[in-house]
DNA sequence: CGGAATCTTGAAAGTGTTCAAATCAAGTGG
DNA sequence: CCACTTGATTTGAACACTTTCAAGATTCCG
């Protein structure tokens, strides 16, 4: 049960059996189909959200009314919309389901109570959002350095196996250009 | 003496007069100057900085030779090249002083030593990084949403007195638009 | 099978870049 | 404090990249 969860965090810091069973009675998890939401926009971001199994996506509907894409999340990535995790606001987002999914959900309260109870989970939390960060600031670099067209090429040659899991809009969606566009690059040289 | 860094610090946890101590023994005071480096490309990046007085920048070289800057860093914002820090291999970015400033630099290994001496810095550094994720998130999605035209407008109106700090061509590069094209649109409207 | 979702096509219209040159501002040394 | 050199901003024209719109073809799923 919750291969990779456990796993994952073990990795890292070390429980004591004790531990185990309070950082595993203190979470939820939730089988969610595709197109499933785990937050829409208005909502507050209740949890912070472990993909055990699946692929989830974060994304937003702009002005003209068209979804854009800002992150996937593959097995062993946390999710969560953290402005509106951290204030309780409400949110911007959309978190959905690509694939049907199993999700590790930790509700912020009990997040926040686990952490008084077992410190190293504090550690394995920053070791996890300076993973993210640092994943962050790459792509803000990865997204400035080519034209679109090269960010495409780049993306596709980088990550071929997760292309394949995700249809083509949402791909154009997340390296933001058009649907047309990006079938365009792809009869120009496939 | 470090009233900026100290005070960030107590706001979020608590430190006995020893902790204190302690850590004022791990850090490292840098006065640099406008232009001076905190890291260059192919460097590994040695400490993690807070700023405790001026402004910082971090950037990278395109293939044409071009400065693109992915971000600046205020007083009270930490700053590093999270990849290189948390892998040690050498970095991909410029960090450079816009302004003369007062540096706060934690060296990652004296980092880890204090860590593991002061347990509640995790949560602080937990803290950090997850404010640090969600500013990256919601900056993603400021860039997703408009035309370059419309971030610019907007970001000028989001942080007047921040622009006024850095010349043009600065902000420029970290919106995404050639200097020309920011010159012609404070013609068309200042 | 049928309807909805996704992907493709092509032409017209923007948005933003490039390049070269001129102007303006600023820092440094004498 | 001025003169000089370098750095920063502006201009304008030509061009390239990407979007928009409308329609048709294809695929997916119940």
């Amino acid at each position: 049960m919750y291969p990779n969860f456990l796993a994952h965090i073990k990795k890292l810091i070390s429980l004591n059996a004790e531990e185990e069973e309070l950082l595993l009675s203190g979470i939820k998890t939730l089988n969610v189909k595709k197109k499933d939401f785990l937050l829409k926009e208005g909502q507050v971001c209740k949890a912070n959200y472990f993909v055990e199994q699946g692929l989830i996506r974060m994304y937003f509907i702009n002005e003209k009314g068209i979804e854009q894409v800002t992150q996937f999340a593959l097995e062993n990535w946390w999710i969560a919309d953290y402005m509106s995790l951290t204030t309780q606001g409400s949110s911007h987002f959309y978190i959905q389901a690509v694939e049907n999914s199993t999700i590790i959900a930790i509700e912020h309260h009990k997040q926040e109570k686990l952490l008084e109870k077992i410190p190293q989970l504090e550690r394995y939390f920053r070791l996890m959002m300076q993973r993210a960060y640092a994943a962050a600031q790459m792509r803000v670099k990865f997204f400035h350095v080519h034209t679109k067209e090269e960010n495409y090429r780049h993306f596709i040659s980088m990550f071929p196996q997760f292309v394949q899991r995700i249809p083509q809009y949402m791909l154009a969606s997340y390296l933001g250009l058009t649907p047309e566009y990006l079938s365009e690059l792809r009869k120009k040289q496939p």
